[in-house]
This record gives C-alpha cells, sequence and structure tokens, in this order.
RNA sequence: GCCCCCAUCGUCCAGCGGCCUAGGACGCCUGCCUUUCACGCAGGUAACACGGGUUCGAAUCCCGUUGGGGGUGCCA
C-alpha cells in the first residue's frame, strides 16, 4: 500500500517554522516512502477563511521545495461531509445537543465544587436542536483509548478524562476533529505525522473514527516541539518564526531545509550539511527523537554560511543582488553610487566571509560611500589603532606618498608595505582601517583602487585626525 | 489542579545491555595558515538529572523522585 500524508496547517497569515518542520518531515517521510502527500487547509474557523493565508502557507513551502501531490484541499469545502458526520452521530446516540455557554459550564462547575469546565450536564437532558445549541460527541465512561504513535510507542488515555467535547459549534460549523476524522479518511491518509501538541487531541478523533466505523485508523506520529531558548512552544508573540522572514533576510531555503531536517532527526553517519537526496534516503520516522529542540540561529548561520560559499559566484551575486540595490536594501549608501561592475569584482571575496546575505553591505559599504565612520569603541580599533605602533608616522606618510602613488593596486599596496619597512612597523592594517574604517574585512587594495584618489586621501586624514 | 509527553556536553544529533575512560556538529577557547578578517587545518572546553532496582555487566531495561514541556476553547 501506498503510502499517504499530509500536511494540514491552520491558516494564520504566515507559515510558522515548527510548521514547515512538520511540512517538511511529513515530505521526507513520502519522499523515502515513495508515497504522497497532500496539503489540506484546516479553515473550519471562519476567522481563518482568508484567501491571502492561503498564499502564506503555499509560497513558502514552495521556495523550501515541499511538494505535494494534491491539494490543496479546503475543509471549508468539504464541510457538508463534517455537518453529515455530526448528525449521524446525533443520530446513532453517539452525540447529542447541549445549550450550555462555556461561561454557564464553569459556573455550574464551581457550583458543584468541580473544576472548571463542561461536565456532561446536558447529556441526557434531552435538548432539542436551537439556535445556541452546541453538539457535544458522548465519550465512553469507562475503558481507554490507546496511541499506537511511530515515535513515542504506546500513549494511553482513559476516557473518563477525556470530557464530551464540542464537535460541532453553535454556528452549525462542525469542529476540526470531526474533519480530521473524515478527512483523514475519505482521503485515505495512512501516516499522520505532526506535532506533539496535538497529541492529547488524537484519542478524541479515534473515538470519532469508531463511532462513524471509518475503517483502519491511520498511524500517528507525534513530532517533538520546536521551543525557544526558554523552553517553550515557539510562539508567534515572543519568537521570529515566520520562515517567510527568515528567507526574506537571506537564509537560503536549502540551508533552512537541512537545519530543520536535523531537529529531531540526526543522519546515522553524523553528516549534517547533506544535499536533501541523501536525507530523504536516510530520513526514518522511527529514528526522530522525542525531547523538544531549541531552534538554534547560530547553527542555522552556519549551516547557511557552508551553503552560500557552495554557491557559483555569479549566482551568488545576482542573488546578492536585492541586499545591495534597491528600495529594499539595508545600505548606508546611495543607489547612485553603487556600482555593480565593482561589486562583482570583490563578490567572491565577500561570498567567503558572509553567512548570510543581510551581512554583505557591510563587507562592501566602504566602495560606495564617500565617507567611513570609524568604530572607535570596537576592539579591532582598539587593536589595530589605540594599541597600534607608529600610527601617526604610518598615516602622514601615506597621505604623503598617495597624493602622487600610480592608482593601481600593486603601487598603492607596495607603497603603504615600503612605509612599513623604513618605519619598521605594520603598516597594512592601519591602511585597511583607514580606507574601510574597520580593521576586518575582504583583500584591500583592488577595492581601494576604485576609489577617487580624493576620497582616500580624506579618509586616511579624518583617521590621522583621531590619533 | 487534572491528563499526556519528555530528560546524554550551553545547543542540535549519535548511542537502542558489554565496542563508552560516551562519539559528531554548532558555540566558545588555543595554535597553524594568512599583509587584515573569514575559510581551511590541528587541538581544547563541556553531558549520561537524582535515587532505587533487574543483570556477571546499564547512558541504554523497570520503578520512584525531581525538573522541563504540552494539553486542559464553541483555535487548530
Amino acid at each position: 500500500m501506498t503510502t499517504r500524508v499530509r500536511f494540514a496547517p491552520a491558516p494564520t497569515g504566515f507559515l510558522h517554522v515548527g510548521s514547515a518542520r512538520s511540512a517538511l518531515f511529513n515530505w521526507l517521510y513520502a519522499q523515502s516512502t515513495g508515497g504522497e502527500m497532500i496539503l489540506r487547509i484546516e479553515d473550519t474557523d471562519a476567522a481563518l477563511r482568508k484567501p491571502e493565508f492561503i498564499d502564506a502557507i503555499v509560497k513558502p513551502l514552495e521556495t523550501l521545495g515541499i511538494t505535494w501531490d494534491e491539494g490543496p484541499y479546503y475543509q471549508s469545502q468539504r464541510r457538508q461531509f463534517h455537518v453529515d458526520a455530526v448528525e449521524k452521530l446525533v443520530e446513532s446516540g453517539h452525540a447529542y445537543f447541549c445549550n450550555l455557554t462555556r461561561e454557564q459550564a464553569d459556573e455550574r462547575a464551581k457550583e458543584a465544587g468541580l473544576p472548571a469546565g463542561y461536565h456532561g450536564w446536558s447529556r441526557d437532558a434531552g435538548i432539542e436542536d436551537g439556535d445556541d445549541c452546541v453538539v457535544r460527541f458522548r465519550t465512553p465512561d469507562t475503558g481507554e483509548v490507546v496511541i499506537d504513535d511511530v515515535i513515542r510507542g504506546q500513549v494511553t488515555f482513559s476516557c473518563v478524562e477525556l470530557e464530551d467535547f464540542v464537535i460541532r459549534r453553535s454556528d452549525g460549523s462542525p469542529t476540526f476533529l470531526v474533519a480530521n476524522a473524515i478527512d483523514d479518511a475519505d482521503m485515505s491518509i495512512t501516516h499522520v505525522i505532526r506535532g506533539e501538541d496535538l497529541l492529547n487531541t488524537t484519542p478524541k478523533v479515534m473515538l470519532l473514527w469508531d463511532a462513524l466505523d471509518l475503517g483502519e485508523k491511520p498511524t500517528y506520529a507525534h513530532l517533538p516541539l520546536l521551543v525557544n531558548e526558554q523552553r517553550k512552544k515557539l510562539s508567534k508573540r515572543r519568537d521570529d518564526v515566520s520562515l517567510m522572514d527568515f528567507l526574506k533576510q537571506g537564509y537560503l531555503p536549502e540551508a533552512m531545509v537541512n537545519h530543520l531536517a536535523l531537529l529531531g532527526w540526526g543522519p546515522p553517519d553524523d553528516v549534517e550539511i547533506r544535499p536533501i537526496s541523501e536525507i530523504i534516503e536516510l530520513f526514518k520516522l522511527e529514528n526522530v527523537n522525542k525531547g523538544s529542540a531549541f531552534f538554534d540561529i547560530a547553527k542555522l548561520n552556519h549551516i547557511n554560511g557552508d551553503y552560500i560559499r557552495q554557491l557559483p559566484v555569479e549566482t551568488f551575486i545576482s542573488m546578492a543582488e536585492p541586499f545591495v540595490y534597491g528600495v529594499d536594501a539595508e545600505i548606508d549608501w546611495a543607489t547612485n553610487d553603487y556600482d555593480a561592475d565593482v561589486f562583482a569584482m570583490v563578490a567572491a571575496e565577500v561570498q567567503q566571509r558572509v553567512e548570510n546575505f543581510d551581512q554583505i553591505p557591510s563587507f562592501v559599504s566602504w566602495l560606495f560611500t564617500t565617507e567611513v565612520t570609524f568604530d572607535t569603541e570596537s576592539k579591532g580599533f582598539k587593536k589595530a589603532i589605540i594599541k597600534g605602533k607608529m600610527i601617526p608616522e604610518i598615516l602622514d606618510a601615506m597621505h604623503e606618498r598617495f597624493t602622487d602613488v600610480a592608482w593601481t593596486a600593486d603601487e598603492m599596496n607596495a607603497a603603504v608595505s615600503a612605509i612599513g619597512d623604513e618605519l619598521g612597523a605594520r603598516s597594512q592594517v592601519p591602511a585597511r582601517v583607514a580606507i574601510t574604517g574597520t580593521n576586518a574585512g575582504i583583500p584591500l587594495w583592488d577595492g581601494a583602487a576604485t576609489l577617487d584618489r580624493q576620497v582616500v586621501l580624506d579618509r586616511i586624514a579624518a583617521l590621522r585626525a583621531l590619533v
């Protein structure tokens, strides 16, 4: 039997990295077993039914290269099936009407000295359907529901712990629990792979499954949660969780996917950075571990840097463009002052040094601005200039020779080296600081030769004034 | 509160009863390379939460404790 998995996100306005990880693991499982994946949008709640929300899910998935064979299906469009199922459950006595609101239920619980929540009051009250009525599922009073989870083994829930949950809201819309059971059955889903936060809802779906007589149940696999540094579930409010935002910041989709695949799973040979084809080949759902995983940006950065360095330089240059030119680029130079040829000349050197595209401007800013700023408080400046030997002498000599040195990389370089030799001091680093504003960066002279002589002289003078 | 899940270096992953004086990766530190920085290379730092069992033998199995997390919605 071909395996069929589904990624079923609720459209909340953007794709969460945790959801992306779920999508990825579903996809990896489908790919590794030669199975199929379907995309299903869980928009049973009217508030979630907005077309722009769909794009916010579909687009990032496409960018990541996570493909699906069927869909997107919309639960909202399958509503009739869900409504029918609810009706069937009422008719068969598995469900009943209830006209208590959440507040009323809590109040009654308080009066009865019970924990907050609904305690089955409407069960046999013979309530007729009405405007304010929900439909609740009658959970068994005894027995237990056992989930055979691929990742967690057997998980047992006693039925007494399960309250009579709502399967149809008072506005008539069925909840996702019904939709889940019906849709998974109709779509012949064989494996439900999703976050651990849904583990507690699984017994309810299984109860519905049996009550509706839907046949063989899918196999479940509950993935460990992705957490922040406080070990709490990644949340929209506290954390950076929008996958598209990461992509916009300059993380490569391949790097993102590689990193995500390493959260909760590891290849048996310990080779972490590798093509997706190999990950598919090595991936085993039963090897996914149970503990929650911290989404570590530092590691993502390292992986991203590796992928960037692997890029053909031409690709790097074209991908870098939005970060150095145009309205969205965060740059400190005037767009007119940007020179694509100069960038292309130094691009290979920049590529070796960045872990992310948004770091590019900091490496080339000095080539396109008139003045550079000296961060006199920085460690690098202190080491190179404040603690440097004969800095004033070097800068004075540089300024003098640069007024008439031949304006080529080699000649400029030679002139500065000569100054160092004559003064018996290290002259290259001070020269670099004067011209670029910092002690760290790409090789200096090819870029420096593209600057105007007066610009360089002014920068030397500017640094000289500080020492 | 109740239910469920989890527990190996700071972080991610390996380990599925002897190969473990616990391995790899990120981070951090040191050195080499380098006219800077980065890459690369060579080292270093650092963990089996605790207590009981079971066993000739436990990071690995069982129980308990503690700690963390998730759920507890007419959200999904």
